[in-house]
DNA sequence: GCGAATATTAAAAAATTGTAAACAAGATCA
DNA sequence: TGATCTTGTTTACAATTTTTTAATATTCGC
């Protein structure tokens, strides 16, 4: 039930191996995918085969500098998007200017703190990525809380908004039996006073719709989700 | 009907009167619409009065502090995609994590150079008018955010202001529901009170114009574009 | 089988949205 | 300037959908 999401990918290109081996350390931790490369010439082959979602460049490296992969990179329509940060001792404003200009999205000069550089690259794809939407899926039924919309081996299902609060209720946690009292308190509010059927016609217009034997009756006690 | 481009605005908060200038001038060169406040809690009325396109803010201001400012206007809807730079004297790695955490896109030290501080906040405009497509095409329909143009087989079709700053909104992504309050705060305002009815008025005309069945109604809830 | 709990059904009630028309405030233009 | 649009908003009512109630049947555990 748990969604797996790929781990983002960070390609790091720099000739010092001490900064290659922190910097990976760091952003391992942090959960991201990383990928090194020694110079200019290998990041560009390492990105092309990796297609990471960030690339984080040194700016002086031996045969290509980090400016010139950039601008490399960015005419090809894959990395066009791609975020590009620069890391360079060069604390010099126009070369700065020079890098953001290029299509670079940060500039950070050393000596630098991993956990910054890590901070820069979190606060970037916090930006750049699109929210993954809470996207529920169990079974063949997705749960798309964003779109409102519940799909059912590919079909589209229409859900009024208390039924689509109700199964999302339910689903939350599959198996777990929802008391009928919990149930009123999480849909209904804590102020709202209905009478004790209206949760049962909810419910059967929720099988009505799924093909019922995905909820099932606790009796005396309240209702369970299970495919 | 002569087309106006909308020029991105930004607001800046600072209480030294000398960066402000200084600041403001260059952006303002750079074709950007400049915005200036001297303390936090002008900051904040600002910025919900003229919705800003980006956000500036120095850490330490009387008042209230700039991550006091970016913290209350994170939690506001019309304000939770906009984007926010940090300025500060204070140099301390702590302090510029901090500030990425708190919900910054980009955290610059004191003494800065205004030229810098540009390229910065280009980078992030390219960035982000990817991301957002200044330019979006869907099916039939294309929608030039910077132009206020909209065209549908070709044909070019007159929205007003609201109508189209409604439609921008329902078309940044697609098939999302957007609750009735979330477009309230998003194209009226936060503090602005209009009538139930306003919304569906408008949305009304957009279906007029547009040929009706782009704009999907879910009622209880909000609306959605989709194609 | 008994009784309490739940299912089913239809219809009433409530909530939400669609629509047309009217109005004020600006903008535009002759 | 005054007349005429355009825009944004409100109002009032119609149309629709959702939610609830209430009355009746059915189920399930004991």
């Amino acid at each position: 039930m748990a969604q797996e999401t790929k781990p983002r990918s960070i390609l790091i290109a720099d000739d010092e191996p001490d900064i290659l081996e922190i910097v990976s350390f760091n952003l391992q931790a942090e959960g991201y995918e990383v990928i090194t490369a020694k110079n200019g010439n290998e990041a560009i082959e390492l990105a092309k085969t990796h297609k990471p979602d960030l690339i984080i460049l040194d700016v002086m490296m031996p045969g290509k500098t980090g400016f010139e992969v950039c601008k490399i990179l960015r005419t090809l329509p894959a990395f066009e998007n791609t975020v590009i940060i620069f890391l360079t001792a060069l604390n010099d404003d126009n070369t700065e200017i020079k890098g953001l200009e290029t299509g670079g999205d940060d500039y950070i000069t050393k000596p630098i703190s991993p956990k910054v550089l890590t901070s820069r690259v979190n606060a970037l794809f916090r930006r750049i990525v699109k929210e993954t939407g809470s996207v529920l899926q169990i079974g063949d039924l997705i749960i798309d809380r964003e779109k409102y919309i519940v799909t059912s081996n590919g079909e589209e299902i229409t859900l009024a908004r208390k039924e689509f609060e109700l199964l999302a209720l339910l689903t939350s946690k599959p198996s777990k039996v929802f008391l009928r009292n919990e149930i009123l308190h999480k849909v209904w509010g804590t102020d709202v006073i209905v009478g004790d059927r209206t949760i049962d016609v909810h419910i059967r217009k929720i099988r009505q719709k799924l093909g019922s034997d995905c909820i099932t009756t606790v009796k005396g006690v309240g209702y369970k989700f299970q495919m």
